[in-house]
DNA sequence: GCCGTTTTCGGCCCGACTGTTTTCAGTCG
């Protein structure tokens, strides 16, 4: 069961706590537990066989361990199994229509007995919803009309996806007269993978003609409110999209506010009300004293902390960090002078050879690899022994023709089934950088799967892994390798691990980047671009590298060609260590060499898994 | 259900908007 598995049984339990009227902290406190174990990098089945490495979590105390426990060992709990005995799936879904919550979802539930979806609807066409408590005509149409949209929409949309269109309703916005400031706040600031609705922050210009120019848009058509400082709207493609007017002087605490994540909020709340203030959207304040509220430098520093960059905001520790000075210097785009993972032609991109390097020239960078597939990947026209000779040739003549970017000539080699490389060892002594991928078998078991990469990291031919886990956001499930065992080698053996920039992959994620640096492994960050257009995409995997707070020494790529093609040799010229090359034998542990970066060389930057001062987090 | 320099009880972040009410509960972020 993995940690996404315990935290949605969490959620679930929370919500159905929820309708059936419990203590709302007891509410909380599950939902509080649910997110707290999503961001574990570490595996909840490997937390609890250490004594009170659980209870040491803030905000996990006897009782929720007790159930993480129980999840881990049997896939449930005796209380979820009691609560689902009550209350449906389908009625506990309810809770995600725009309109109803826990209340009304108790209403429906206890008065109309209605159990699901079909139930529900029949109920809302047949009238009989407006006569219930709390519930009129207004709320009945609202229900039908979540029901429509919730079939029609997933979700959640890929940052990537929806970064054009809340540019372009940015700009709409801001084009109305006298408007002076317009930011895009929510997850969509915190560069989540995926956003669940647009935050627009507005400032200046008449709110009345902000409010229009907003709601008028093509793509909007539904307005779900309108007010005077707040409308929210539903564009063609499902997506909410919320729109605050806010005073200028506002405009930092609002973006602050805005941006969240809530858990960060409730930190810097805390702080605030440690302090005798106050801290909400219009500023923060001392009674009825504005303290600080125009922009969030100075609402932090009234709070005695380092300004915190927006995707660092998940309350994983960043706070102590800004308090004590030592935020990371987050990675930026300008940082990277190389992407070392590309297609052509040659296998399955879309771009010649010459496009691509030409495309890499545009966007200012220093060196890049060409890397095709590997013979596995038939239908990708992948590359055997022979046509690796070949491409050499090709590559050296594309040198030729393009002098002032250097060409790595790359490759992406399969990790087969069982952490075989698809091309022998003296074909990949050919190239100049060797990126090992999985393309196959997904779903083996852990053991399995783990054993495989170790074996195929060990490889000394190998410089990084793309795409570690192989997901694919919304359609795969990583695979379900051990991270831990994983991060340990690459950094011991001095793999690199990519942060693949793929809309849908963005692989690896935050969270085991977060683990993987704090094991001292190297990254490299990579497009995987198949055409021109897609190099591009560098920027969503810096943002997920900031979401991990990795900084531009953590990241291979960033150094200049010179130090980085000096380092290229290291692992060929060390002897081969034949005994590693097998498989670890499946269900027992690997041996864990220590990290290539001790990490107490790195301790006084990295944001600490778990922040020694969380659990007194309300001292200050 | 968690937490603790107020430590085993009594707190736990806060405001806008909607719609159902007739002063406010529910929902949302």
């Amino acid at each position: 069961m993995s940690n996404a598995d315990i935290a949605r049984i969490l959620e679930r339990i929370a919500i159905r706590l929820d309708i059936e009227g419990a203590n709302p902290f007891r509410v909380r406190a599950h939902k509080e537990a649910a997110r707290i174990v999503s961001e574990q990098g570490e595996p909840m089945s490997a937390m609890v066989s250490r004594e009170g490495a659980l209870e040491a979590l803030p905000g996990i105390g006897k009782d929720l361990a007790q159930k993480i426990r129980d999840l881990v060992a049997t896939g449930s709990t005796p209380m979820h199994d009691e609560l689902k005995a009550r209350i449906p799936d389908e009625v506990v879904d309810f809770t995600e229509l725009q309109g109803l919550g826990p209340k009304r979802v108790r209403t429906l539930f206890a008065e109309l007995q209605i159990r699901d979806r079909a139930g529900l609807e029949a109920a809302a066409k047949a009238g009989r919803l407006k006569g219930l408590p709390g519930f009129g005509e207004k709320v009945e149409q609202n229900v039908l009309k979540a029901l429509a949209t919730a079939s029609a929409w997933s979700g959640r949309v890929l940052l990537a996806r929806i970064w054009p269109l809340a540019h372009a309703l940015a700009e709409r916005v801001a084009a109305v007269k006298g408007v002076a400031q317009v930011e895009l706040a929510g997850s969509f600031r915190r560069r989540k993978e995926t956003v669940g609705d647009l935050d627009l922050l507005v400032c200046g210009g008449d709110a009345e003609s902000v409010m229009q120019a907003f709601t008028t848009h093509e793509s909007v058509t539904d307005v779900l409110g309108r007010g005077e400082t707040k409308s929210s709207v539903r564009l063609d493609t499902g997506l909410q999209v919320d729109l605050r007017h806010v005073p200028s002087e506002s405009f930092g605490a609002a973006l602050l506010y805005f941006t969240g994540s809530k858990e960060h909020n409730i930190e810097l709340r805390r702080i605030a009300i440690d302090k005798g203030w106050s801290l909400n959207e219009y500023g923060l304040t001392q009674g009825e004293k504005l303290l600080a509220g125009r922009t969030e430098e100075e609402i932090y520093a009234k709070l005695g902390l380092d300004w915190i960059a927006p995707e660092l905001r998940e309350a994983r520790g960043e706070i102590e960090l800004a308090r004590a000075g030592t935020l990371p210097k987050l990675i930026e785009l300008s940082d990277l002078r190389a992407d070392l993972h590309m297609h052509t032609t040659r296998s399955d991109g879309r771009d010649s050879i010459d496009a691509m390097v030409e495309a890499a020239i545009a966007r200012g960078h220093e060196y890049i690899a060409i890397t095709e597939h590997s013979k596995a990947l038939a239908m990708a026209n992948g590359f055997d022994a022979a046509r690796v000779r070949k491409s050499a040739i090709e590559i050296e003549a594309a040198r030729g023709r393009h002098k002032n970017i250097h060409i790595l000539h790359g490759l992406e080699v399969d990790i087969l089934a069982d952490g075989e490389l698809d091309l022998d060892d003296d074909t990949l002594n050919v190239l100049d950088w060797v990126v090992i991928s999985i393309h196959s078998a997904f779903t083996q078991a852990p053991e399995v799967a783990t054993a495989r990469v170790l074996r195929a990291l060990q490889n000394p031919f190998v410089h990084a892994m793309g795409h570690p886990t192989g997901r694919i956001i919304g359609s795969r499930e990583p695979v379900a390798f051990d991270m831990e065992q994983v991060a340990q080698m690459a950094a011991s053996e001095g793999v690199a691990l990519e942060i693949n920039s793929a809309a849908d992959r963005l692989d690896l994620s935050d969270v085991n980047a977060r683990l993987a640096r704090e094991r001292g492994c190297r990254f490299v960050i990579d497009t995987d671009a198949h055409s021109t257009n897609a190099l591009e995409n560098l920027r969503f995997g810096v943002f997920q590298a900031r979401r991990a707070g990795l900084t531009a020494a953590d990241v291979w790529n960033t150094q200049p060609w010179s130090r980085f093609s000096g380092s290229l040799g290291a692992r060929r010229k060390a002897p081969r260590k034949t005994a590693a090359a097998r498989p670890a034998s499946a269900g027992k542990s690997v041996a864990t060499k220590p990290a290539a970066r001790p990490a107490a060389e790195r301790t006084a930057k990295k944001p600490a898994a778990k922040p020694p001062a969380a659990k007194a987090r309300r001292n200050s």
